[in-house]
DNA sequence: CTTGTCACCGAAAGCGCTTTCGGAATAGCT
DNA sequence: AGCTATTCCGAAAGCGCTTTCGGTGACAAG
């Protein structure tokens, strides 16, 4: 194992000063491009690398940046962690920076968590995900003005860094999909509209019925939470009225396939007496009983994109330009379906469709 | 926002000097109780918190421990990691220690980057898992005298720690169970068997088969990747043998998934006509179609476990202390049945599984 | 009253880097 | 040749802690 070889070792070999070879590795300009080109050979030769903590004390970058979890009490609360993990960890990787997973123990503690964060020194940039409408971390990262970026929004999002999904939009979207196979009594499974995300959706809903000219019956709208058990409950309920909805949005594909659950132990054929539509386009969602009709967010590369416009508020960059909005598409597989009271109307619908998506 | 306090200033603060408060902080014996006490105080009081990277570079202690991703190209590789980072999190979150999270960007460069981290100082311990049978990174870990633990096991495991899921005994148990419900031709979707836990899968069936008199056709073992669409592959190819096998073993719960569809894509139905059982006990099978049966790895606490097992090894214990085994059980949900050939036998089979479970 | 013994705290030297500043050598100009 | 302007490197002071080592005062023992 080759054992650590420290500046002023690497110094002697050269016989040069300490500060002499910092600054050669460093680039900085006062050094002769000979010399320079000199020490960058033998740091490479002896294997030099600097250590970091008396770099990182020295010039008080901490050259990390913490991803702060979602609370996992919901086993599978934020299903692409994976994903980002490893896209956040390529963009920092590239300038051999650190990436820290942290979570709080308890909602209520998250706050005092991101002060200590902060004010410890330990990162120099934070990743939040799950932002509720009124995100007391954001607040508190915006007053520090320490740099964040947010994967989400909350209710006022103009002056900070977030990379976010167009829910609202896809919901509408979803809303006219359904509406254009006939359907006009819609039910909707959210989640706690405390998380903006899950308010963004059930906006969408809304706003997608009074686009298409549908009552808004609150009945329809049941609140429940982000599992699969929640969905199957809020979506028994909803089947079990006098006059159920022959549809069902659901704000996350969890819950839908909760809602499938529902409806097939109803003895209810999911896309055919009864259409689910789930959000996510959860890759598992291909397997289900029958395969989930999605509104599927690009979740390629957003870890990357993540670090990298955080990355570059942290080098300066003003947050205000680092705000990125994606859209999410119908991923149609068979979950949903024509409603099934007309049926001639179904069929030019299911055309026009069609015509949409080709 | 509380601006930072040094240990100077609070020293001023007390009339002391910085060593003595650091010692009193760090609790010396040669610190008066009365001094002590005040000193803590103090610091509470100005919420003073020692900066990480002067203490780190000071006691050459990084306080921080690497979590190696496996390569998550195949999307769901490691179903549990958010979990895990939890339990991993919770443990050095008791002593204020920082959980980095790195990958590698190709296998090949992944030694590479082992001894970069190691050497580097930047973590004072690393958790390996998906360990292959002969792992080059175990090797260099052991070499190094570096702590490490790992998330299973390599081919020699006997002098390093580790914390595992005997998946060997697991699928012993999966093939006792079909055979017990009258199969006698059992396939099995493996994989790449550089994988100590693809290996010990396949061992797993292998003895389950000869403790059971059974024959071994090596035809009916099929290696594929691990995601559902190598399942569904593997399992097609199996299911349309001119004698296909009446029950599927499966590595994962994803390729379980797989070939639950292949299954269905055949007019068979999985619990029926062909039994399918899958490892790992991911939630998501409830809702598959049908739910599936699954050997489920006890998963609760095991980055917890690992967590605290690494510490103590870090404090100086042995490695060697640190192995644990934990064991799957049978999760029977609906898609292992009685074989299709004699029907008396397996009524009296199904008694004593249930027996056996009660 | 002296001496030895603790108990307790201060002084100072690091840990391994970065970065500012100044100064010697060289180059550029008249 | 004389002077200023560059170029390039060394000296030294940190960064904010920890930890060893002495040394002072108090106290008990002689």
């Amino acid at each position: 194992m080759s054992k650590r070889v420290s500046l002023k070792q690497l110094a002697a070999h050269l016989g040069l000063t300490e500060s002499t070879v910092s600054r050669a590795l460093n680039n900085y300009p006062d050094i002769s491009p000979k010399t320079r080109e000199r020490v960058q050979e033998e740091a490479l030769r002896l294997g030099y690398n600097a250590n970091p903590m008396a770099r990182r004390l020295a010039t008080g970058i901490a050259e990390a940046v913490a991803y702060i979890m979602p609370e996992s009490n919901s086993s599978i609360s934020e299903p692409f962690v994976a994903q980002l993990l490893t896209g956040l960890g390529e963009s920092l990787g590239h300038r051999g920076w650190d990436l820290l997973v942290t979570q709080s123990v308890s909602a209520e503690e998250e706050p005092e968590m991101i002060r200590k964060l902060v004010t410890s020194g330990r990162v120099s940039g934070v990743v939040l995900s799950r932002p509720q409408k009124n995100d007391a971390r954001i607040k508190l990262l915006k007053e520090a003005k320490f740099p964040f970026i947010v994967h989400g929004r909350s209710a006022e999002s103009a002056d900070y860094a977030w990379y976010d999904v167009d829910s609202k939009a896809a919901f509408i979207d979803a809303v006219d999909h359904l509406v254009a196979l006939g359907h006009s009594r819609i039910g909707f499974i959210g989640a706690a509209t405390y998380y903006t995300f899950a308010q963004m959706r059930l906006d969408g809903y809304r706003e997608g019925l009074v686009a298409n000219g549908l009552q808004t019956d609150e009945e329809l709208v049941q609140i429940t939470d982000l599992s699969d058990d929640g969905g199957e409950r809020a979506a028994g309920y909803l089947l079990d009225m006098d006059k159920p909805p022959t549809a069902l949005l659901c704000t996350t594909d969890l819950q839908a396939i909760g809602a499938l659950a529902a409806a097939r132990a109803r003895g209810l054929a999911p896309g055919a007496d009864v259409s689910v539509i789930g959000y996510d386009g959860l890759r598992l969602g291909r397997h289900t009983n029958p395969p989930l009709t999605t509104m599927a967010q690009p979740q390629a590369h957003s870890g990357r994109q993540l670090g990298d416009m955080l990355l570059a508020i942290i080098d300066g960059g003003d947050p205000k330009n680092f705000q990125e909005l994606r859209r999410a598409e119908l991923l149609r597989r068979q979950s949903d379906g024509p409603a099934k009271s007309g049926s001639k109307k179904n069929d030019e619908v299911l055309m026009t469709m069609e015509d949409k998506s080709s």
